[in-house]
DNA sequence: AAGATAGTTTAGGTAAGCCTAAAAATCTAA
DNA sequence: TTAGATTTTTAGGCTTACCTAAACTATCTT
């Protein structure tokens, strides 16, 4: 008798993609919106959610969108947990950089072993953020959920510290990282043009760049 | 346009399996011994060897066994290579027991990065064993075949070090942790019974034990 | 309020990887 | 050398996770 996994790897991208989708859409998630964030079709995100409804891992009225029930929320954390403890280690063990790990996590989030997952992150010295920024669960599923300021909602002479970003894409990481822009960096507004909202700031007390308000919104910043 | 794998993980399984029961059946493996090793049915792998016969990785004709071709013996080399330098990471790194890593190494084997596995690889300080002490091999695919010798084939007043074992259950590892016998430890015969084939043996030219014979030629030994 | 449109579900189908039962081939041993 | 046993293959089915096309529901526009 060989011991299945309780959630095939499907379902549980089905479910990390609904956590992500969950603050924007708090009402419930559609169906559109999954099968764009998982690249597949909205009837075949109709098929998978009737199976999440019968194990009771979301809640789903017809044409209503769907929300994740609490075992549902937990299965997606964890999932996230895994994700995000093997993006760390990709980083700082392997030395990728950080528009290189996202992939390979992709498939790593889905081994589930709780010794290896919980001895991984002691190995790691129980970070508390991804490569990107992001929070990492603990092993109770505890999420201190990120601060959502932009570099975008700073004012003229306003400075912060880089503390995570929105868009993952590698594209935009690797801007950032050309850019100096890394996590922990220190950047200060010096002009904003009202026209395009794009701001010109310096980075780390240096170097003067100018940035879209598409690069500056997807910039968390922790203000100074 | 998603990069789908080139070989599925059950593909990967039953090439590895192939690969395994090959020394034993060079004429060609047995539909049978490969559905016992992979703990399935006749019927499942004569459509799996059809499939890896089309894709060309193992040559086969009906009632005949099956062969790996270079290809197909590449694809289950490279798997053996992820497969030990995961249990290598797992017992070095995070400090699991050698009879603990196995089944998560099952997975892991599937994840196929080739800078992944290569920065494994260095990070772990390109080994030569993995926890079994069995050859890891290197990026181009080269394996060094174990040398065949095992305690049961020592005479009496013959010593030699433990390299490896045939049998990698979790019992039998258990059993040999708990009277001390490991990789790289001295080994002495100092009796053999010539009517069950057990041998008494000094460990470490410190206690006296006596094993089996079903003990003694699952243990690969370097003689001195 | 009705029709157009956008979003969602249903119907019906495919491929992978497994299964059981039955048929066919091969091996073994008298 | 041939009957019986064993092994292997085939036939037909199942589940998961996809798909397209068509039908349906909800929402927006006039
Ligand atoms: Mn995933
Ligand atoms: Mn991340
Ligand atoms: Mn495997
Ligand atoms: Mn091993």
């Amino acid at each position: 008798m060989e011991k299945s996994p309780l959630h095939s790897i499907s379902e549980e991208n089905y479910l990390k993609a609904i956590f992500a989708l969950t603050p924007t859409s708090p009402s419930g998630v559609s169906t559109n919106d999954i099968a764009k964030r998982l690249d597949t079709k909205a009837a075949s995100v109709t098929d998978m959610i009737k199976k999440l409804a019968d194990k009771k891992l979301v809640n789903y009225k017809k044409y209503q969108g769907v929300k994740l029930t609490n075992e549902g929320r937990k299965v997606a954390i964890s999932t996230l947990r895994k994700h995000r403890l093997w993006e760390y280690f990709l980083v700082e063990k392997l030395h990728f950089k950080w528009d290189e790990v996202h992939e390979i996590a992709e498939y790593l989030e889905h081994i589930n072993s709780d010794v290896l997952i919980n001895r991984l992150d002691d190995f790691l010295g129980n970070p508390e953020f991804d490569p990107h920024g992001d929070p990492i669960p603990d092993k109770d599923g505890n999420l201190t959920p990120h601060q959502n300021i932009t570099l975008n909602d700073l004012q003229k002479d306003e400075s912060g510290v880089i503390v995570g970003v929105k868009d993952h894409s590698s594209a935009y990481l690797k801007f950032l990282e050309t850019n100096g822009l890394l996590l922990g960096i220190n950047v200060k507004v010096i002009d904003i043009q009202e026209f395009d909202e794009s701001v010109k700031i310096i980075v780390n007390q240096q170097n003067e760049i100018s940035l879209s308000q598409k690069a500056s919104k997807n910039l968390i910043i922790r203000k100074l």
